[in-house]
DNA sequence: TACTTAAGTTCTGTCTAGCAGAACGTGATT
DNA sequence: AATCACGTTCTGCTAGACAGAACTTAAGTA
């Protein structure tokens, strides 16, 4: 059973500032990402530790607002101003029209996926994919979190942010580019990554990796992979240059 | 000013049920649609009518759940965590996989960009849309919502809704398909859409509308028309198919 | 350099609105 | 019939959200 803020005791994490009725909301809209889309009364008050008379009474505001809507078989699902509002943030980074046409090439070129990931905290976030076509490749979709520490767009975006730490091994690794790593992130797929800068706020910063990815049983051989690293060379270079960062390619 | 629950007066709207603090929070998220992507502290307050100091509480726990976020130069921008989520709403109608490849056939076969549309309440959302590769296009963005009434996407989402109330003058310019529609969202615009039917829980639906879309100088005669209906008629009928409404044509 | 205006932030006493939890209704499943 | 699980309604208590003033920067303006 939930308890409400305990002042006292084994003090749980104890959020600083903040609303609780809030986060109480957007726990319950996160909740939807680990149960595909639809919930009932009892799995949303089970997921979030909440009572679901609590749950009921703030389901209500969610729905108001859009966030959350309710069928007629008395599941929740997520609601159309979330889906608004997550394009206009994808949006927000302005890069698409750039990027968008660099991936269609690159996937052109190469044969293979290819996927754009900006850092996000402590994981990265896939902003644009285009997908390759063949029939067997490996599934990354828009949206999605992935970790920083393993795949070569992870190393990236680690090894090339001007303000990360970087352990001596990672450096190493970084020396030149491209990156490439075979079955880190899954064991059957081979990824190749390069940075991405933009002119920002401070001069130029890195904005994000990008890279192309498939099966490894295409992509492990060294001719293969020089082919993939030199079409990413140059997309990215220019990508770059879109954005704003002439010069900045090497660290 | 803003003031709380007004129980006696003149009564604005008074939702019933819910929270105050979480209808708060989605206003504030809801207020970035018109401001896109970045706002101050203060245009906050300004939009949403609610004292700084609140704002910036709620600001808090939506910036600890992912759904906002702060720069350095104190401006707010939406959150990762919406796009994660809308991207689950946009998945969560499981017919992208379908809904694309035909999209595509229909840019590739008619030259003009093609979109899908669904029903929202009193508005209708753009779910899905390929882009023709002419320089010149109408310009409607996934995600953004347009209004029912006009054009033919709207015309087919109510005139072919079985529980909506039809009136005589669209019921009878409903009457064969493909609906067309020439200037009417916007001047410049002309547009073709058919309806595409699921089944749902009580038997046959309308899913949404597919629809056909550019500038009237290059859709306006009858002969491109017909051939623009002939594959959007070939097409809604697939993709009707695979959503397991055989038979459904006819309304 | 001092004055003005506006933005962001911190603090606190008051009071209300959100909460827990019990109680109830309803429909399946046994 | 009996049990179970789910959704919903209701209520008294009090913790927690709120308004608003006060303060701190920061950027104009003259």
């Amino acid at each position: 059973m939930p308890s409400r803020k305990v002042s006292g005791e084994g003090a749980p994490p104890k959020a600083e500032g903040g609303v609780d009725a809030v986060d109480r909301a957007l726990a319950i809209l996160s909740a939807f990402a680990s149960h595909d889309g639809q919930m009932s009364l009892a799995q949303i008050s089970e997921a979030t530790g909440l009572y679901k008379s609590t749950v009921l009474r703030i389901a209500a505001s969610l729905e108001r607002g859009g966030f959350l809507s309710r069928q007629e078989n008395k599941l929740y699902r997520l609601g159309p101003q979330l889906f608004r509002l997550g394009l206009l943030y994808q949006r927000s980074f302005k890069i698409e029209d750039m990027v968008r046409p660099v991936l269609r090439r690159l996937v052109e070129t190469t044969g293979e996926s290819a996927s754009f990931f900006v850092r996000q905290g402590e994981v990265r976030l896939c902003l644009f994919r285009e997908e390759s076509q063949h029939a067997v490749r490996d599934h990354v979709m828009e949206g999605a979190t992935l970790t920083l520490d393993r795949g070569a767009a992870g190393h990236v975006l680690v090894g090339y942010d001007s303000r990360a730490v970087v352990s001596e091994e990672l450096r190493s690794r970084m020396a030149r580019l491209p990156i490439v790593s075979i079955g880190e992130r899954s064991a059957e797929v081979a990824a190749v990554a390069v940075p991405v800068y933009r002119r920002g706020a401070g001069g130029v910063e890195l904005a994000g990796a990008l890279t192309v990815s498939g099966p490894r049983t295409r992509i492990a051989d060294t001719e293969t992979i020089r082919q993939i690293g030199a079409a990413l060379l140059e997309q990215g270079r220019l990508l770059s240059r879109q954005l704003g960062a002439d010069e900045a390619w090497r660290l």
